[in-house]
DNA sequence: TTACATT
């Protein structure tokens, strides 16, 4: 098997921007093992080490404050004066029985190399292992070493496929060079695919999604290690075969990058609009417009960071957004007042938020597609075979669905770098969590007063509708307590007054149905005036 | 239909 070493020297140098946390391994049982069973290698350093790095819950580890003091597993490099090389590499290791906590993993790394900062991925509400971890070396060059010796190389006692060790997709800014690959055969091994596609460049990473079961979900990714490479296998191979047992001929696409995930998370949530309660036949132009003023958020927000990136293929086809219309992504049932289950778990950038995570099948047969943000063609074909192509850091973060839900429902992931929890399936948080948040008021000029909202909104779908736009911090529609009925109005609450200003430019006036939205800021306190 | 963090 080829190893896939990482080339992102000099890309470390900043720090990378909020990503989500991959999720490799949907909630699974833990699987019994004992650690005595894991066995490292030669030179291997077992002795316990005492637990120096940070334990930290997913989606802190961005915010990670270095360490202050030295200590013994901590280096302090003088060229750049922090623990660790400034060309560091954040590992990702995958395939860990979940029984391994950090303490029981370090030997095994350290013998590469100090070890900078080791966290086991945990399930935001349950605690649980997930089944993986971040793993950073003081030096960039223990990371290569680790991953030559262990990714694929061993398997860890208990789990059925061996080790990953490879950069973070947060390191990698590599979706430029990244491509998904659909409607392979499901027989076809990372061999093979790695085989197909090594005449058009240097591949550095082949990872064919597999579900919980091992069984191949029909496509991989594939990352060369340039951008030309990967457009050369497009021309290439997109379209060019048909292989067996697939039902359309073979996609060759660049993978998703993060904003364009973001970007999928708007079009879900406009076809949400559509479907969590069939009784509102919500106008066509209500899709394109919010659609429209996401995609002209998401537009300034990519031209600030990235110097303009977003391409005139992102603004999807207006079928496209009716199609998803009939697109569940949200199985709340027709009374959604209540914010218990159904919920779409919120993007990483919700610091204090607790909704739970939830992937959501699409149960009412119809067959809308989300369309492709890249606009690359044949995305239906993707789709029919069950998988959304998604970047995910691990094969594994949508398997979960793939188990639970087959035959016409197909699947979106929301938020897929969070634990996905397709409904039917058990469902953890706490709903009392939901409730701490909510009627929380943020710093002045954070506080959005929402008139006009569709009489079905209830405060997840009010939540929903302004994420796109920042950190909610609260959302609440009033209800009439004698009817329980939504009083139409409700408040979101920001954690920056820029993001309320965002959603109020591209919000305010919005239509629905008849009606357009009033999107304000709360007045004052003080302010007060009678109607 | 125009109500600003409720009962």
């Amino acid at each position: 098997m080829a190893r896939f070493i990482s080339r992102e020297a000099g890309r470390q140098q900043r720090c990378p921007a909020p990503a989500p946390v991959p999720a490799p391994a949907p909630s699974r049982a833990p699987v019994p093992v004992p650690c005595s069973l894991l066995a490292p290698g030669p030179g291997a350093a077992p002795s316990p080490q005492p637990l120096l790095f940070l334990l930290l819950l997913p989606y802190q580890h961005q915010v990670l404050p270095e360490p202050m003091n030295g200590s013994e597993s901590i280096s302090i490099h003088p060229e750049s004066g922090t623990m660790k090389d400034q060309d560091a590499i954040k590992l990702f290791i995958g395939q860990i029985p979940r029984n391994l906590e950090e303490k029981d993993l370090k030997p095994l790394f350290e013998q590469f190399g100090k070890i900078h900062e080791l966290t086991v991925l945990k399930d935001r509400y349950t605690g649980m292992h997930k089944g993986c971890a971040f793993l950073t070396y003081c030096a960039r060059e223990s990371a290569i070493k680790a991953q030559n010796a262990l990714h694929e190389q061993k398997t860890l006692p208990g789990m059925t496929r061996p080790i990953q060790v490879k950069p973070a997709d947060s390191e990698s800014r590599g979706e430029d060079r990244k491509l998904f690959v659909g409607m392979l055969n499901k027989q076809q091994t990372e061999e093979d695919v790695y085989r197909l596609f090594e005449p058009y460049g240097v591949i550095e990473e082949c990872t064919v999604l597999r579900g919980p079961d091992g069984n191949s979900k029909g496509c991989a990714f594939v990352k060369f290690s340039t951008h030309a490479e990967a457009q050369s296998a497009i021309s290439a191979l997109h379209g060019s075969q048909t292989m067996p047992g697939a039902s359309s001929s073979l996609v060759v696409k660049f993978a998703d990058t993060d904003k364009e995930r973001t970007i999928r998370r708007m079009q879900q949530m406009v076809g949400q609009f559509g479907i969590f309660n069939p009784a509102i036949a919500l106008p066509f132009s209500t899709y394109s417009s919010y659609a429209h003023a996401l995609m002209q958020q998401q537009a300034a927000l990519m031209a600030a960071s990235h110097g303009g990136y977003l391409t005139p293929s992102v603004a999807f086809p207006a079928t496209q957004i009716h199609q998803m219309g009939a697109l569940n992504i949200n199985s709340l049932p027709p009374t959604p007042m209540t914010p218990v289950s159904g919920l779409s778990s919120p993007p990483a950038n919700i610091t204090s938020s607790a909704v739970p995570s939830i992937v959501t099948p699409i149960v009412n047969g119809f067959t809308g597609i989300p369309h492709q943000p890249n606009g690359h063609p044949a995305v239906e074909a993707v789709y029919a075979n069950g998988l959304p192509p998604y970047s995910t850091q691990s094969p594994t973060a949508a398997d979960t669905l793939q188990q639970a839900f087959t035959g016409v429902q197909q699947y979106t992931a929301i938020y897929p770098a969070t634990t996905l929890t397709p409904i039917g399936q058990s469902l953890p948080p706490p709903p009392q969590v939901i409730q701490q948040q909510q009627q929380r008021e943020g710093p002045e000029g954070c506080n959005l007063f929402i008139y006009h909202l569709p009489q079905e909104f209830g405060d997840n779908e009010l939540m929903q509708m302004f994420l796109p736009f920042g950190t909610v911090i609260s959302s609440k529609v009033f209800m009439d307590r004698a009817t329980n009925q939504s009083k139409c109005f409700g408040f979101v609450s920001f954690d920056n007054p820029a993001s309320a200003q965002a959603a109020i430019q591209a919000m305010n006036g919005f239509q629905i149905g008849m009606k357009r939205l009033k999107v304000q800021l709360k007045r004052p306190k003080d302010a007060s005036r009678p109607y």
